[in-house]
DNA sequence: TCCAAATTTGAAATCGCTTTGAATGCAATT
DNA sequence: AATTGCATTCAAAGCGATTTCAAATTTGGA
């Protein structure tokens, strides 16, 4: 069923048709009513090829994935927010998946080239993301999840990852703990890198000295989390206080404490980073964790919002969002034992 | 830079350029070699949009996602695993979220009229998947995720959830365990009426009664799972096995072991099914979780393998994999304390 | 009643590619 | 020298929509 055929059926050129179809004033009002009615009534719809063509725009944002970093379980999260307001718009979202930093550059190259997308969502900067460079000399519309330092302007929405590890490190400090332990993310992308200045800067607001034997930097996997919960938990004298960057990190030292024969809550306690998964609620752990709490759905959907403003022709540098984290107490952190 | 660009650029013709690209016989091999270069060199790719219209086909295949039930942690594997065959073949995954069934439906139609996408992926069926029927209808090319009970022959890859059950079952049958509770998935959906026929199969191969309180039906977050298991625990005599739909589920069944003061692995033994998460791993659990395991990443790549085998003409009735399931013995299985 | 203005419709150009069918040049054959 | 055949190349016709510009129709005012 093309335009062709529809306006055979209703006796019409295919340039009222369309006109009915797409809402341009110029249209008799009765006309308008027959064709939207027949159209619907044949199940008509646009191809979606020749209509991108036409309009020189591809109705489609793009998401290129490094399998590695983040293909977690945040990701799907994140596509359930963004869906949910681009579905609306009648936007697809286009994921492509990618193993290599090299192969991501290229990735965005032939993207970019063969005019799939009419914007991008980049995920996971570094402090100098020269992805964003790139997309930036390319001139395609992109909208950063995260922030990073290169000269020129960009839009992007944050989650303030400095204020959230400062007033949970400063929380865990109240509480009399000294040794707390940071598991961050992987060294130079720019959330790990806030999140560092932030556990820094409630240290030292109390003068508590640093030991880099007490952080770890590496992706967000229970495993890893594991092994340096593990590590740090035989120490001498031993962390009482952890700082999960996720929840699965969460998970990982909740094990290595309960092994080490000690007790969550009691004899060591945890904050954990929660992009809050239906599925994994720290509500309802035992005992139930605090948490730096930010919904990732959510951020997801304004990002779509984001990106569509970029596409009605917000400029790029208007587009500066960072959310507040909410500090939620709950049984994992208490006092110290003296 | 369009073809036409390139071709005068080049002081061909559209046609010769094009061919040259697109590997056709008929042009010399010097001018190929000529155009190959030069394209290279400035970076032309054909713009999407006219190569699909052109050529009718889309270059991308579609995955439908309901919010509620199938954009867990599962599914950003699958992706994975999926966006890494597609890659190499340059199709795009065309990501579409709904909220509800008619949302569903209503978006196959709408993908199915616009011509968007050149197959599509159907997971979570149902017995009697009425949307399988539809794209059957719609004459869209697609492979199921499981399997369906509709008389028309469609492509599918599943994997053995009877057998893997089954064994799961007969194991603990065979470590002395009778009251044996199975965390299931939501009624009606093909997986869990085969886990269910595993499971009654095994009970009664061994001639145990089959107790319905220790049977639960529902996504698998952790929240309902610790819910579901906490009321099970409470039942005298109480079940001393637990089969976990997923690794999340297995998640709340722990927790609600250790609330109930029990331990995993001497009071209560567990074996949950294990997609094979990298964040998330079962060898590494604090005791090592029991499984059946099927790493749904490989099962997104194979999918990725047979849509394009469909795509090449291969009949959607000669595609049909079912895939063995490993059940994978860890501590948390244990023989039934007397 | 007539003419200008406003409303409504349509033919054809356009988007950037592929592909059909024809044309060109050149070597081999008769 | 004329004919055939082959290897290359190109002009032009799609693909299915939007959009420009022109034409046809209706309306309103004098």
């Amino acid at each position: 069923m093309r335009l062709k055929d529809l306006a055979e059926h209703l006796g019409l050129s295919q340039t009222t048709v369309s006109r009915a179809l797409n809402g341009y004033p110029e249209v008799n009002e009765a006309t308008r009513l027959r064709v939207a009615e027949t159209a619907a009534r044949l199940g008509y719809r646009p191809n979606a090829s020749a209509l991108r063509l036409a309009t020189g725009r591809s109705g489609a944002v793009g998401l290129v994935l490094r399998g590695a970093d983040e293909l977690g379980p945040h990701m799907s999260e994140f596509l359930a927010g963004m869906g949910g307001r681009m579905g609306t718009e009648e936007i697809d979202i286009l994921v492509t998946t990618v193993d290599s930093y090299a192969e991501e550059v290229a990735a965005y190259r032939r993207i970019a080239a063969s005019q799939k997308v009419d914007a991008i969502v980049l995920h996971g900067p570094t402090l100098n993301d020269e992805r964003a460079e790139m997309l930036l000399e390319l001139k395609i519309p992109f909208v950063l999840h995260g922030r990073t330092n290169i000269g020129q302007p960009v839009a992007w929405l944050d989650i303030d990852n400095t204020g959230a590890v400062e007033r949970a490190t400063s929380h865990l400090l109240d509480l009399g703990h000294r040794r707390i332990a940071l598991l961050n993310g992987r060294k130079g992308r720019t959330f790990t890198e806030h999140r560092e200045i932030g556990y820094f800067a409630a240290l030292s607001a109390r003068g508590v000295p640093f030991d880099p034997a007490l952080m770890g930097n590496s992706v967000f996997t229970d495993e890893i989390a594991f092994r340096m919960a593990q590590a740090m938990l035989e120490l001498r004298p031993r962390p009482t206080a952890f700082l999960a960057g996720s929840m699965m990190t969460a998970l990982g030292v909740f094990r290595a404490i309960r092994q080490a024969g000690l007790e969550l809550g009691r004899d060591v306690s945890m904050i954990a980073h929660d992009d809050v998964f239906p599925y994994l609620n720290a509500d309802n752990m035992y005992p139930s964790m605090s948490t730096t709490r930010s919904p990732i759905r959510q951020a997801g959907m304004r990002i779509a919002e984001l990106i569509l403003q970029l596409l009605a022709g917000k400029p790029m540098a208007d587009i500066h969002e960072l959310w507040p984290v909410e500090l939620v107490l709950r049984e994992s952190s208490r006092p110290l034992l003296q």
